[in-house]
DNA sequence: GTAGGGTTAG
């Protein structure tokens, strides 16, 4: 008898057992069961895949006549069910199973299968590998050119960057495109994880190989370099794609402009405007709410309600953030009766005020002492079904510590971490700012150095409250060793560190020394600010060198720096001990021009200047 | 798909 008539008869006699039959047959058998009933039949009769073996499940996937659907809920069933743990699909049935979706378009289900893959450390392999099994189908280029695009985002979405970067080379090499909108998942990833470094690297990839780049990855960049303080970089970067047909939209320069107004660069503010207007990208609603912070931040609140009402005029629809920032710049100035209005005026535009809009109002209610509102803010908020955060458990304390009720912002603080939110690092430099103004400056200090064992890391605004005490108390040796160690931790000193270095210099009457701090920190490219010009007018007036006072009174102007009331407090109190009546008369009058309201101690000056008065 | 809102230091 012939081996092949054996092989008949036995299955004759044992038409159930399937060992005796062929892997073609097997796969034939599965396959017509799929076809006609699905996997129902399988599962229920779960014998029928006793035999199954690496072989036969590809020869299923592979057939053409099982629709691609069923070869993928036969795939998942032998991945997942238990009983069925040997016949788990291996690399090549994933291929096989992934060339039948891309036939049938089924592109998402194809990335969930490469997920697999990608995500179980036994399949996992190198990008060729794949490939070369995929190959072995022969769909031809576009199929490869897709798979190895879907592979490389399915990389990025798991945050496998390096193996991303690596389809990307591979991809390269073989005369494959990467499209550009699977580059921008990448970089989005990457810029996600704080990976900045290797994002603007593949970034520059992308442009080294030819990706066609677009406004969105662009911006992305920049918004990265702009966070790492290459601002330079990120204008020259616009201006070199501007160069390749890449346009830069409203968001483009929104990014730009912020970085800008974070730095308090007054030209570089100016310059963004301008070239907006050139290029003539209008201004969006996220355009008006930065220039609203940045006349807020230069307490221009005029200004800043300017740009609130022309935004009508141009057709621009405000939102709940430009609401929250005009009402918070109000609230800063002490405004909380315009304030409330708008905060009225939101609600009326069918607007939904949040826990930032509340938090505006509440910190502007607590700057201005009003102790009461504030409370009533803070109930009505939580009536509203808004729950006090962090940020505003901090505004609380904050109020609190101004009002020097420490016990209170003690309580606070209990209460707080009991609500399960951290004393962070604004509760710490919050309390450390309270316990000074109350001149328990140990207190502020041990609280300060004992932070960091509480698992708390100081930032530049602890270090710098640190430098301001040492700087007050004279001990400029200490000053200079927190400063060593906050750059040994990677923070610079900014322009408020400066501030108090040179306030404390003048202080002691040591003026060479502050114009020499002035200096550095221009050569650090940190922009002297109103604080700093007002000290060293103070410092020159002291000195009754009242010419140099003028000199740097001007260079503010120069500079667009708004000068203040304690700005020309000083600078009229120079000229009025100098019996310069005159000219302290006409620094009041331009100072009430400004909308400034002058103190006691403008008066005082004036009235001592007119006995000093120079005949 | 990229950008904008509330908290701390003088």
């Amino acid at each position: 008898m012939s081996s092949q008539k054996t092989f008949k008869t036995l299955k004759k006699l044992f038409p159930t057992d399937p060992s005796l039959i062929s892997n073609q047959e097997i796969a034939q058998k599965i396959s017509k069961t799929l076809i006609n009933s699905g996997l129902q039949p399988l599962k229920s009769t779960p014998s029928l895949l006793f035999n199954l073996n690496p072989h036969i499940t590809n020869l299923v996937l592979s057939n053409p006549l099982v629709p691609p659907l069923s070869c993928l809920s036969l795939f998942n069933f032998l991945q997942t069910n238990p009983s069925l743990t040997s016949h788990k699909p291996n690399l090549q049935a994933h291929v096989t199973l992934i060339c039948r979706l891309y036939q049938a378009k089924k592109f998402a289900q194809m990335k969930i299968v490469l997920n697999g893959i990608v995500s179980n450390d036994i399949l996992r392999c190198p990008v060729s590998e794949i490939v070369s099994l995929a190959e072995d189908e022969r769909k031809g280029v576009k199929f490869v050119e897709t798979l190895c695009d879907m592979l490389f985002r399915v990389y990025a979405d798991n945050k496998m960057f390096e193996e991303a970067v690596g389809v990307f080379d591979y991809a390269e090499k073989k005369g494959f495109e990467i499209e550009e909108r699977s580059c921008f998942v990448l970089l989005l990833a990457l810029k996600k994880c704080g990976q900045v470094d290797l994002c603007l690297r593949f970034f520059d990839q992308m442009v080294e190989k030819g990706v066609q780049i677009t406004v969105h990855s662009l911006t992305l960049v920049m918004n990265e370099l702009c966070k790492r303080g290459e601002v330079k970089k990120a204008k020259a970067l616009m201006g070199e794609m501007a160069g390749r047909q890449i346009k830069p939209n409203v968001v483009t320069y929104n990014t730009l402009l912020k970085a800008y107004i974070e730095r308090k660069d007054y030209e570089g503010v100016n310059e963004a405007l301008s070239l907006m207007e050139k290029d003539g990208v209008g201004y969006n609603v996220a355009t008006c709410t930065l220039l609203i912070d940045w006349f807020g931040s230069c307490e221009k609140i005029e200004d800043a309600e300017k740009v609130f009402e022309e935004m009508h005029e141009r057709g621009i629809d405000p939102d709940v953030y430009i609401y929250t920032s005009i009402i918070n710049w109000n609230g800063r100035v002490g405004n909380m009766k315009r304030a409330l209005f708008l905060f009225d005026e939101l609600t009326q535009r069918g607007l939904v005020p949040n826990v930032h809009t509340y938090g505006a109002l509440i910190n502007g209610a607590y700057k201005g002492g009003q102790m009461k509102m504030a409370d009533i803010l803070v109930n009505e908020m939580q009536s509203k079904g808004i729950d006090v955060n962090q940020v505003v458990f901090n505004t609380l304390i904050d109020g609190y510590c101004r009002k020097g009720m420490m016990d209170e912002v003690l309580r606070l603080q209990d209460f707080m971490e009991g609500k399960g939110f951290q004393t962070d690092v604004f509760t710490y430099s919050t309390i450390a700012s309270g316990l000074c103004k109350l001149n328990r400056n140990e207190e502020a200090k041990s609280l300060l150095f004992t932070m960091e064992e509480r698992g708390v890391a100081p930032n530049l605004v602890c270090f710098t409250t640190l430098i301001d005490i040492f700087c007050k108390e004279g001990n400029f040796v200490e000053a200079k060793q927190v400063i060593q160690e906050m750059e040994r931790k990677g923070e610079r000193p900014n322009t408020v560190t400066y501030n108090a270095l040179i306030d404390g210099h003048i202080k002691k009457g040591k003026m060479k020394e502050a114009h020499k701090l002035k200096k550095e920190m221009e050569d650090k490219g940190l922009m002297p600010d109103t604080y700093t010009y007002s000290s060293l007018i103070h410092g020159e007036c002291i000195d009754a060198k009242v010419d140099e006072a003028l000199k740097l009174f001007h260079e503010m102007y120069q500079r667009d720096l708004t000068r203040n009331v304690v700005t020309y407090t000083a600078m009229i109190s120079g000229l009025s001990k100098d019996g310069r009546t005159d000219e302290a008369f006409k620094l009041y009058d331009e100072m009430k021009r400004e909308g400034l309201t002058p103190d006691d101690r403008v008066y005082h000056s004036l009235v001592g200047s007119l006995h000093t008065a120079k005949s």
